[in-house]
DNA sequence: CAATAGATGTCCT
DNA sequence: GGACATCTATTGG
């Protein structure tokens, strides 16, 4: 198939969260409908968890819900929460290990008339800049739960235009109560698609120059 | 603008 | 019963 050069292997999944999630910024999220339709769009916001990780569902053990968090890397952990929406996790490190990260947002790229259909609203900057927004706009749900993004066909990752080390903001996680000052929540820092704005960890920032 | 309430499944004590 | 990796509509300054 003529993806399948870009998509990446599993072995790009079998790595620790953190080293994941700052690689998956500028890189495609893409979906096959099953009539076809193909949605995709630009990794700009997402946020690692690992089991030794009091805010990470994996921290407790397995549960029926967190079962795929443990399972081989490279597949969806989807979940629901608050009685109302999805998220979504690509689950990383090795088989047994409970790490993930969350996908937080993207940058509509292809197939934006069919999300903001599923949003049920227009306005392109809204449409997936959310965990919850961004699962909604590709039709992610409870049947995507396990989804495998290397060998299958429904879902998968690809190249796109790497992102340099300083337009990435780093920063604390968003929406958890454990764990808030790990700087976990990776971003592209100038991209107008962001769920909140970015974030730039203290020791990075430099003074501001004098001329 | 900011703050808040309400939606309510799943897991926890 | 309470917390929760969220979002939206509504209320108030």
């Amino acid at each position: 198939m003529a993806t399948s050069s870009r998509r990446h292997p599993r072995s790009f999944y079998a790595r620790p969260s953190l080293e994941v999630a700052r690689d998956l910024l500028g890189r495609l999220l893409v979906r096959r409908m099953p009539d076809g339709t193909r949605l995709a769009g630009r990794i700009v916001e997402v946020e690692a968890y690992r089991q030794d990780d009091p805010a990470s569902h994996s921290f407790k053990g397995r549960t029926r819900r967190t079962e795929m968090m443990f399972g081989p890397p490279g597949h969806l952990y989807v979940y629901f929460t608050y009685g109302a929406h999805f998220c979504m996790n690509v689950v990383t490190g090795e088989d047994g290990e409970g790490s993930a990260v969350l996908l937080r947002a993207v940058e509509p790229l292809e197939g934006v008339d069919e999300m903001a259909r599923r949003r049920g609203l227009g306005l392109p900057r809204l449409l997936c800049a959310g965990p919850g927004r961004l699962t909604q706009a590709f039709g992610v749900g409870r049947d995507q739960n396990g989804t495998d993004l290397v060998a299958g066909d429904e879902m998968w990752i690809e190249s796109g235009a790497p992102v340099a080390d300083d337009e990435v903001g780093i920063g604390p996680r968003v929406g958890i109560t454990s764990a808030t000052e790990q700087p976990w929540r990776f971003t592209v820092r100038t991209s107008r698609y962001l769920s909140r704005a970015a974030v730039v960890r203290p020791a990075t920032v430099r003074a501001p120059r004098r001329s």
